[in-house]
RNA sequence: GGAGAGGUAGCGAAGUGGCUAAACGCGGCUGACUGUAAAUCAGCUCCCUACGGGUUCGGCAGUUCGAAUCUGCCCCUCUCCA
């Protein structure tokens, strides 16, 4: 019997948002829960004692990345994820299916698995749904993800049928290798656009016994309302005493209508990226900390954040540290990013408690200067 | 005082008669970024009343249809020798 369970606390009185607890084989995390990434078994910039301070409960790493460096077998001979990178906390590992998506360029993909071209060395790689499993089983992470792909957007009807009904299979195909009772596997449920797709795939899937099912194939492109519409249809047919994950998605909109729509668990590059690039989210919207403005204003990042970067630097000393590339910038934006995010769903899981969580979302959404993007 | 090298856009640095408002790098200014090939990438960076026009390559005067590029004089910088 594995001790991963999904506990449904509260769920909000006018809206979908639900308030968890997810029991990770002894550690306890909240949901709704935003993830920060840390693909080659670091976020980057970050240390495992940053990501205690910043509250962070899961952390992602990545199969494809770790499997191609340092290989999966020497993170189990250092004893998994966890002792490798020093890090106790929940680890999830995403299965390679986005690096179908993102490194499209040079790969293929057939029934038994996708072939990459390293994009390391240009060597030839196969990657099958069987391998990903065994892959991330070696990497011991808590939380693996079943093998999928991403499917771009827009892509026709025919192909994604084909797709997903290809992702239901290797699916299957990850669950009949996967033998620890010590990880949790997820299914992924993609589909595209459609809804008729989505919702088939989702009933399927959760016919299986998953640990949890993600929500794949968004944010690739589509526009905001067709991105809620596949969070909708992918839901409506997913059990609720199952975590929902909805994979790389952290725009402070998509965010909130991601919850106010039943979703527990996110993650994305966004904060962390932007960061590195030298764009803060902030109470009083999106700042860009290279600009001149900023080279002497003394005041925090945002005074109402708590994290690192703002209750000790001011925005001069960041932009400085911008300019002249130093580290220490690079890990305060990411830390205050991580952290913004991550207080957004601690309110958020407290609107919920107080079946207020429709008011929080369009208060934030009126008082935060969003355009399209929606951070 | 003698010998040599050189002065190009904010800085560095190409270019040595027309294809040059002038490569490239840095700096500067914008913008992008959603399961990380990303401390990355893209655009702009002489001036203007800007799908066109006006002034540039130390200064002045020339040669030439045409000069950053050739000639003369002048100014300045650096290195070496006294």
């Amino acid at each position: 019997m594995k001790n991963f369970k999904y506990e449904l606390v509260h769920e909000d009185a006018k809206t979908k948002a639900r308030l968890g607890k997810l029991n990770i084989f002894g550690k306890v995390v909240e949901t709704p829960i935003f993830m920060p990434v840390g693909t080659l078994a670091t976020v980057k910039f970050l240390s495992p004692e940053d990501l205690k301070k910043i509250h962070a409960g899961i952390v992602l790493s990545n199969t494809y990345h770790l499997w191609l460096r340092p290989g999966e077998k020497i993170v189990k001979q250092a004893g998994g994820l966890h002792k490798f990178m020093n890090y106790d906390g929940p680890i999830l590992t995403d299965s390679g299916g986005f690096q179908v998506f993102s490194l499209a360029d040079t790969r293929k993909i057939n029934e038994e698995g996708v072939t990459f071209k390293s994009h390391l060395d240009g060597s030839t790689l196969h990657l099958t749904p069987e391998k990903s499993i065994q892959i991330q089983m070696d990497l011991h992470s808590d939380i693996a993800m079943s093998f999928d792909e991403c499917i771009p957007y827009p892509s026709d009807y025919e192909y994604t049928k084909r797709s997903t009904e290809r992702t239901i299979r290797w699916a299957k195909r990850g669950l009949a290798v996967h033998n620890i009772d010590d990880q949790a596997l997820f299914g992924i449920v993609q589909g595209g656009e459609y809804t008729d797709l989505r919702e088939a795939c989702a009933k399927e899937l959760a016919a299986l016994d998953f640990d949890g099912y993600s929500i794949g194939g968004t944010s690739v492109g589509e526009d905001k309302p067709t991105m809620y519409k596949m969070i909708e249809d992918a839901i409506r047919y997913l059990p609720q005493d199952k975590p929902r994950y909805l994979m790389g998605v952290g725009a402070i909109n998509d965010l909130l209508n991601g919850i106010e729509r039943g979703v527990d668990m996110f993650d994305c590059v966004l904060p962390t990226r932007i960061a590195r690039h030298g764009t803060l989210m902030t109470s009083k919207g999106r700042i860009n900390i290279k600009k001149a403005m900023y080279a002497d204003d003394f005041t925090p990042v945002d005074p109402e954040c708590d994290c690192e970067c703002c209750q000790n630097y001011t925005k001069a000393y960041i932009n400085h540290l911008f300019r002249t590339k130093e580290g220490l910038g690079m890990r305060l934006m990411s830390i205050h990013n991580l952290r913004f995010l991550i207080r957004l769903m601690e309110e958020a899981r407290q609107a919920i408690r107080e079946d207020r969580f429709k008011e929080f979302k369009e208060e934030i959404l009126a008082s935060y200067p969003f355009d399209e993007r929606g951070f």
